[in-house]
DNA sequence: TCTAAGATGGCA
DNA sequence: GCCATCTTAGAA
C-alpha cells in the first residue's frame, strides 16, 4: 500500500536511552512540538544541542544526586528543566539508562512560525527568537512545572524524528558558558544556521 | 544558617 | 564589559 502521507515519526524513549554524547548530535534536525492548553501547536527544528553526562564536571549531577538534578537520573524521554541565574529556564531531554545522570540541553530552535504573542522588533530578529536555551523556553512558555515530564504526543511537549532524507551538516565544538569541562567537544549545531545561539 | 556561583541574555 | 535576579549546593 502506497503511503504518500508520511505520519509523524515520534521519538520514542528507547531511542533516547543511549549516552547523551550519541543522542545529542542525533537530535539536531529533529522537531520539537509544543502543544498549548488551547490545542494550538508550535513546531520548531532543533538546531543546537549540548551533551551532559556522568564523569562530566559540568554536569549538574557530577557531585551527587540532589532534588534539583533528580530528573537527570530518571528514565530517558523525560524532561529536565531548571532555572539559571534566577532569570531563565533551560530545557533538557533526559537520556541513557535509569540512574545514569545524562541529558541533552536544547540550546536553539528554528521556529516554524512566529507565535502571535511575541512581537519581533525586526524581521531579522525573528529568526533568532529561540537562539539560546533561555530564549527558547521563553518563547515556548516553558517553566519549572515542565520538569521531569514525559515527552509524548498529547503532552505539552514531544519530539519527532527528522526526515530520513535530511542529513544535517553538523559542526561539533566545545560547550558554551562553562567553567568546568569546557574542553569537552560536546556541542553540536547546524552549520550556516542563523538560529544557532553562538558561532 | 550563610553565601558564592551559575549549562544566560540584553544593553552600553 | 556589566549586571539583573534567585535558586541551589556546599561550606561553616
Amino acid at each position: 500500500m502506497m503511503n504518500f502521507h508520511r505520519t509523524a515519526q515520534i521519538v520514542e524513549p528507547n531511542w533516547l536511552a543511549r549516552p547523551s554524547t550519541e543522542v545529542s548530535p542525533d537530535l539536531v534536525g529533529c522537531i520539537l512540538v509544543r502543544q498549548f492548553g488551547d490545542g494550538s501547536q508550535l513546531r520548531s527544528m532543533i538546531v543546537e544541542t549540548e551533551a551532559y553526562g556522568p564523569e562530566d564536571p559540568a554536569c549538574h549531577a557530577y557531585r551527587r544526586r540532589t532534588p534539583r538534578n533528580e530528573a537527570m537520573f530518571g528514565s530517558a524521554g523525560r524532561t529536565y528543566v531548571y532555572l539559571i541565574y534566577g532569570l531563565y529556564y533551560c530545557l533538557n531531554v533526559v537520556t541513557d539508562l535509569d540512574d545514569v545522570p545524562s541529558a541533552v540541553l536544547i540550546r536553539a530552535l528554528q521556529l516554524e512560525s512566529v507565535p502571535s504573542w511575541v512581537t519581533p522588533p525586526t524581521p531579522a530578529k525573528s529568526a533568532r527568537l529561540a537562539a539560546g536555551p533561555g530564549k527558547l523556553c521563553n518563547v515556548l512558555q516553558i517553566d519549572r512545572s515542565f520538569n521531569a515530564q514525559v515527552l509524548a504526543p498529547c503532552q505539552p511537549l514531544w519530539l519527532e524524528h527528522r526526515p530520513p532524507d535530511f542529513v544535517p551538516d553538523l559542526v561539533q565544538t566545545t560547550r558554551i558558558g562553562l567553567t568546568k569541562g569546557a574542553d569537552l567537544p560536546w556541542r553540536w549545531y547546524l552549520n550556516n544556521c542563523p538560529a544557532v545561539s553562538k558561532l
